[in-house]
DNA sequence: ACTCAAACTTGAACACGTTCAAAACAATCA
DNA sequence: TGATTGTTTTGAACGTGTTCAAGTTTGAGT
């Protein structure tokens, strides 16, 4: 049987997560929460330390949530712009009905103190998830990538999932048409840049960029 | 002679910026920059209707002297990626007071209401101002950049910068060095990277980028 | 059944950003 | 000067996220 503790945290996640996609971030006050929920304001910070970690909650299981639908998404999928598509769209698929309220979880998301920041620690379990997706998404791919490049795209893919994720917020045009667009138009052509590393002068800046990320990146 | 209330006004800016470089942007409460100004936190109110439009005098500052000096940096130099660290790296200079408010900083401007958003209306001014550095950056190169990406590089260089501010507050290098190093590395890499737009079978990738870019942009 | 420590729950209180009716002041005209 | 109108200033009050001392409940050991 659930301990009475965990249904307690699973209905004040619930609550919040449900008031999140129904009546927006602000409008969700710690104190609505607890009422809507039953419980005193003190008990909600007594599961969840902050505001901040009721959204953790809910980057978690919209992770989640991407893994299963992206896996299945590319199930059978073959050349690397399709795979990537099919990685960005589920993501983007996931997200949608927080998209109103997307703006504050960005902001929320990008404070390095948040437990929510993807770069950060407290994040690590669902950012790996993530990674995931995209290293599933490079190496089940036909034709194979570049070996030199394997190694190190499937991160420069996240990152430029955290872009159109970035840009999905910001995309007022009905439904978000316009990030779907641009992960249509965008798939092929980084698939088609890739291909391009075997022309001998391009090969030597693709290094170059590589070095460049590496070195960047573990001199801190 | 200054009218009173610009007096007023003034005071209340100064107080506010000095206050967000020393004590960092959380604990420049509204009532301790009143305090400090000698003013009620009504009157405060009375010039800034919230506190982040003080962010926003903050960051048209910023901006303001980084024209001044990415001007003075830019003079006599004369290819691409010399031109462009200078544009970044006086960027970085003008940034440096407000490192440790960095985070929080983003976190307000990236919020799509917030009047310091670098995207929204009321930053146009000092986007424009902005964009116009890496414009000049661009068109005073020689040798001159290819002519059909003259017109939308400056704004994607704008759009580069904006991930390399973000990137600066993040890093948590001595100096943030990590940032520096990535300027000087990626400067030049961008630079021939263009110049690669001369082989054919790379010009077509260029092509469909550029198009991308501009029906992603077009349809808002 | 009783004890007692740990787990859980409460709600009043705090500091914050923000609002606003009212007061003080300034400028203009008769 | 006095009246009137517009500008500037005030500080108490509101709703927010968050804290915490104090209470209540639970469960294992006797």
């Amino acid at each position: 049987m659930a301990a009475k503790s965990e249904q307690t945290r699973q209905l004040v996640a619930d609550v919040a997560l449900k008031m999140f996609r129904e009546v927006g971030f602000e409008k969700t006050t710690m104190r609505a929460i607890a009422q809507e929920a039953g419980v005193s304001v003190g008990n909600a910070y007594y599961y969840f330390a902050s505001k901040d970690e009721l959204v953790q909650e809910l980057y978690i299981q919209v992770q989640d949530e991407h893994a299963v639908v992206a896996a299945k998404a590319l199930d059978g999928v073959q050349d690397l712009a399709s795979r990537l598509k099919a990685a960005l769209h589920t993501g983007i698929d996931v997200m949608e009905p927080y998209h109103q309220f997307g703006s504050d979880f960005i902001a929320t998301a990008i404070r390095p103190s948040s437990p929510v920041n993807p770069f950060g620690k407290a994040s690590t379990a669902a950012r790996e998830a993530s990674l995931a997706i995209f290293r599933s998404a490079v190496e089940g791919s036909s034709p194979a990538v570049a070996k030199k490049l394997r190694g190190d795209l499937p991160e420069l893919l996240w990152l430029a999932y955290m872009g159109v994720a970035l840009f999905w917020v910001y995309d007022q045009s009905e439904g978000q048409r316009r990030t779907r667009k641009l992960i249509d138009g965008a798939a092929p052509l980084v698939a088609r840049g890739l291909s391009l590393a075997k022309i001998p002068g391009v090969s030597k800046v693709f290094d170059d960029v590589l070095g460049l990320v590496r070195n960047v990146k573990e001199d801190s």
